[in-house]
DNA sequence: AAATAAATTTAGACAAAACTAAAAATATGT
DNA sequence: ACATATTTTTAGTTTTGTCTAAATTTATTT
């Protein structure tokens, strides 16, 4: 696959939800930055390929084939994107815009080394999950913490109140995005919680947890 | 620069051995895998970008400004290879093709961190070395180990006799390609070495000391 | 130094991936 | 249901990097 090619798999995957939607023509021009009618075109080429079934003024979905093509290409992006973050020091926000170049490298070899390098990871600094070799892989879903079960491990990813007093109170307790949280339990009495960030644990009430956005994987 | 310039770049530079020489279109065409009548087209682009000095029927060399583009390549290049062979186990002679794929990635940020994380090393697994960031560095040799000062430190790049008793010999005494060795120092009475292996001292003959190319850099 | 050989360039085409403008199909509003 | 708006496709160009074949320049022989 080309660049280009691989780059509207990937666009047509995302868009689709994972899930083997249908996408419209111009929703995937924007997605790729390019105007519909050239879609058009490379969306009849990947269907020759036998990588998406196009039906004209119908859309694109991917093909079995397609959809192992996507998966190798996010499995490769978020296995770059931790490699940036673990190994180069880079933060949470900076690390997509390399890993879109990275994960365009062919070697089949190279993936497979850095996976093992990584420690197999299960997640990417976003919380989410990373397909395993075969194509396998757990879907994401983003909730507040005070509406996941107890036991339950995930990505700090978002804040629902953005006013400056929590983000003040995130700060002083070094709470920040991309931080791996483990609930530990709840209190019946007031709804607080007990909570492990890395080898941190601590208490939190019921009004910060219905505020922290966590992606766990099921 | 597109990928397809970068490489033109690289090519021009490594058929100039470094130096500023003028390269011949046909040795171009030869080097990046193409036609003459395309290496013509490219070194034309090339000139009016002012990376390159092009005269019909002369040949190019590399402007002041293709010079820092091609250092540049070549640092990443081999930044990459010190990456694949000591984080991600990969042998000698297999790094050449990734490499040649991630010095194209284009992130400042992403060579100096890895520069980094790689312990800033001073030679590539060939034991070529690597330009620094503003496009300084050595030149290397290559010599046979009998033929270089006591205390010199190089790598292992080749062999002058490859008879089997030879290559067993090294492989007895486990020798290998990409091994850097310290010269400690030279038997006046016969000529014979103590050299050091990583952490291993051993004794060689003046004669399996004559066969042995490393690369050094002054 | 003329004749031949080799290297290089020019001219014209092509494939990939994009674009613009116009046409066709589908969707929406009243 | 008809008119209008939106979406999508078609047709025809453009750019990048390549190619082939022919023409030109440079190098080598004799």
């Amino acid at each position: 696959m080309t660049l280009s090619e691989e780059d509207y798999i990937k666009a047509i995957y995302h868009l689709g939800k994972g899930e083997n939607i249908t996408v419209s023509t111009n929703a995937l021009a924007e997605m790729v930055d390019t105007k519909p009618s050239s879609v058009t075109d490379m969306v009849k080429k990947l269907s020759e390929k036998g990588v998406a079934n196009y039906r004209p003024y119908k859309g694109v979905s991917l093909s079995e084939y397609g959809q192992r093509i996507a998966l190798s290409l996010v499995r490769k992006h978020r296995l770059w994107e931790v490699f940036l973050v673990e190994k180069l020091d880079f933060s949470w926000d900076e690390v997509h815009e390399v890993a879109e170049q990275l994960e365009h490298i062919k070697s089949e070899k190279l993936i497979d080394r850095l996976d093992k390098h990584l420690g197999f990871p299960q997640v990417d600094p976003h919380g989410d999950p990373i397909p395993s070799k075969s194509g396998e892989f757990k879907k994401a879903i983003k909730k507040l913490l005070n509406d996941i079960p107890i036991g339950s491990i995930g990505v700090c990813v978002g804040v629902k109140d953005s006013s400056p007093p929590f983000l003040k109170f995130l700060d002083k307790n070094k709470i920040a995005l991309g931080d791996t949280i483990l609930v530990l339990d709840k209190e019946e009495f007031d709804g607080s919680y007990n909570i492990k960030i890395g080898e941190r644990a601590i208490h939190i009430s019921n009004q910060i947890a219905g505020n922290l956005y966590l992606k766990i994987t099921e």
